[in-house]
DNA sequence: GCTCCTTGTTGAACGCGTTCAATTATTACC
DNA sequence: GGTAATAATTGAACGCGTTCAACAAGGAGC
């Protein structure tokens, strides 16, 4: 994804690689202190102990530095929930356990974290969640979705439950969003909202295969595969 | 809101009002031309005719000048759509009309819109749909839903219904979001995300005082009440 | 008409994100 | 150890959004 060097270099592990890392380090230590607006690519390369043209060299654009971040961040997350998911198999409480955890490995991150949303507007960047160009982070969150539902008793309308996944990791986008902008203690506010709408998530999936509500469910997820997969209404791009 | 003169002032109209209003629609002429990032303020003063420095005499930034038609899109939706609901008592044609009104009325800035969606990040900005500065604006646009449901024949559960306003506005800001992202001929998604979702939509309205759904439509309502109206739990500020 | 106050206008300059030609350092190979 | 190729580094400069001191224009009051 990255046209700079990712892991810089020759056979053996080179200088860049150093460099690289210590721009990284440099950047999350300041980006968490004064946020991501205030701190300059200048102050960041004066942290590092490498010129404002070295920082470039590795890192594409400010925000390309947040993207590391938000890797790692993923990364953490599948690491903190798989442990958590081996102890549980009620439904509701590995969507809460997964959701927690979401919440507990982005914190360090919390205080930049509305450039994720911003970027969110440039539909090619590696930050919007449902970019080409983040992709494999996107399927690999999915794919935990998967996770949580295969390991538990959960057993909803065979049509439901081929969509599930992708309607959990939505909401789990949605929660993202609601914490961003959450300045509470704690992200109490966000906590809150997870304690609560789970139950009213996991209601509604049980619901979802009672009759009344059969043709709202065929009709729901039919539009979610529309919207998904595209193309199959409407006219091109307007430019 | 804006600091800078919204009504620049001599007792009698001056000079400065038809200043500020070249300035604006050398701005429109050229979002909508080049979009916004591609526009920069010193061609926006060169096609009005001024200095880069008047400009920002009238604008306190580039963005406010994206306010400008934020404003008038909204001024514009609420002339298209009252007419629209004299005509017609049906609740679900009422939503139809007011929203593809909405698509209607902001087609034209279209091309800039993602600036809105960048806005939204900052939670002062008057372009934040949620923020203090923007409560007039969204104030009128409850009361607009809240007309739409007066003029129709629906009815409600009580509870719900004096949720209803924000809750559709809610759904609109939503379209909206989809619109802003939509590159399709006349917005033909939108569209069809319209028409899609405003059945479903009525249907849940419908549904919601059925017995099986009350203990979900309670706690889906109570926790919209709690988040709205904001401390009712949760610490302060993190910083 | 003159003076004072306010509005309106300007152009130079600032800091920031970013770029890139020139240079230096490093690595692999002989 | 020497050479060539490539990676790594630098500092000057660019364009952009924004700021502001200095100045000009306009209107009200005497």
């Amino acid at each position: 994804m990255s046209a700079k060097p990712a892991s810089p270099g020759r056979k053996k592990a080179g200088k860049g690689e150093e460099t690289r890392a210590k721009i990284l380090e440099a950047a999350l230590a300041l980006f968490m202190e004064r946020g991501f607006e205030q701190t300059t690519m200048r102050a960041v390369a004066e942290e590092a102990g490498v010129s404002l043209g070295n920082a470039y060299y590795y890192f594409e654009s400010k925000e390309e530095l947040v993207q590391a971040f938000y890797e790692r961040s993923h990364e953490e997350h599948l690491a903190a929930t798989a442990s958590r998911l081996e102890a549980e198999r009620d439904f509701r409480k590995r969507v809460l356990a997964t959701l927690h955890a979401k919440i507990d490995t982005s914190e360090p991150y919390h205080r930049f974290s509305g450039v994720l949303f911003r970027s969110a507007a440039d539909p090619h960047s590696p930050l919007n969640p449902f970019s080409d160009a983040s992709r494999a982070v996107r399927e690999e969150a999915v794919q935990l979705m998967e996770r949580v539902i295969d390991g538990s008793s959960l057993d909803p309308p065979a049509d439901l439950r081929r969509e599930l996944p992708y309607l959990l990791w939505l909401y789990e986008m949605g929660v993202i969003l609601f914490w961003i902008f959450d300045t509470s203690r704690g992200r109490g506010r966000t906590r809150h909202l997870i304690d609560r709408t789970v139950p009213i998530v996991t209601r509604l999936i049980s619901l979802g295969g009672n009759p009344i509500l059969a043709p709202l469910r065929k009709a729901v997820l039919k539009l979610i595969r529309e919207l998904r997969d595209g193309d199959a209404f409407a006219g091109g791009d307007a430019g």
